[in-house]
Order: structure tokens, then sequence, then C-alpha cells
DNA sequence: AAGTTGACGACGA
DNA sequence: CTCGTCGCCAACT
């Protein structure tokens, strides 16, 4: 069977560690380097239709390190609950510390 | 098969 | 800063 292209961005969401974020362009960006046309729509677009628990998305977010506006998870409020929780700081109400928490392979 | 959708990115105003 | 527009592309209907 052949990996499907939100297999590989699930695949690699799941390796985001622990107290990390990430952004839909830099996942974008890395599976074209393997060998996926894809864009940062694309990405948002996969994790919406996401439903599998294994996949850390409250640690993905856009390339400002926005929380999903309300569509997403529970609300951004659960999101930024769970990121808090594994030691993320926020810079804002709705954005993510990258400067110290921003995921780089 | 063709049109629509979408949790974005870059840029302009 | 926010908002609108265009572009990008796979999956959905």
């Amino acid at each position: 069977m052949q990996i499907s292209t939100y297999q590989t961005v699930y695949n690699l969401v799941k390796k985001i560690p622990k107290g990390k974020v990430t952004t839909y362009g830099l996942i974008a960006e890395k599976l074209r380097f393997v060998n996926k046309n894809i864009n940062a729509h694309v990405v948002g677009w996969i994790l919406h239709k996401n439903n599998n628990p294994l996949v850390p998305c409250h640690r993905v977010v856009d390339r400002n390190g926005r929380l999903a506006p309300n569509f997403a998870f529970d609300g951004a409020r659960e999101q930024k609950r769970r990121l808090e929780s594994e030691g993320i700081k926020f810079t804002d109400e709705m954005h993510v510390d990258l400067k110290n928490h921003l995921w780089i392979i």
C-alpha cells in the first residue's frame, strides 16, 4: 500500500517532541524535501480531517505561532491548555513562544 | 470527472 | 496589528 500524503503528514507530526511546536509551512517544506508536493494549506486541511489521538496536532501552529481559531480540537482554549502542560510558554493568549519552542529537525 | 473545500503563506493596503 | 486577495495542492463530494 502506497503511503498517501496525509499518512506522511501524520507520520511526521508524531515525531514532534514533547514541549516543542512546529508550523504548517515547516511541515510542508520537510515533506516536499522527501517527495511529496505539498503546501501549508494541505497540511492544515489534513490535520483538520485527522481523528487519530496518536497525532499531537496541538503542537502544530501557524507560522506566527498562533493557535487554530476555534474549529480545532475543543477550541483554541483547550489547545493552549495542552501546550502549557508540556511546558510551552505563550507570548499572548493565542500565540506560542516560537522563539523558544520551535521544533527544528 | 469537475468543482469545492481548507486548522496556511506571502504580500499589499 | 488586522483584513483581503492570490497561490498552492490533495482530498472530499
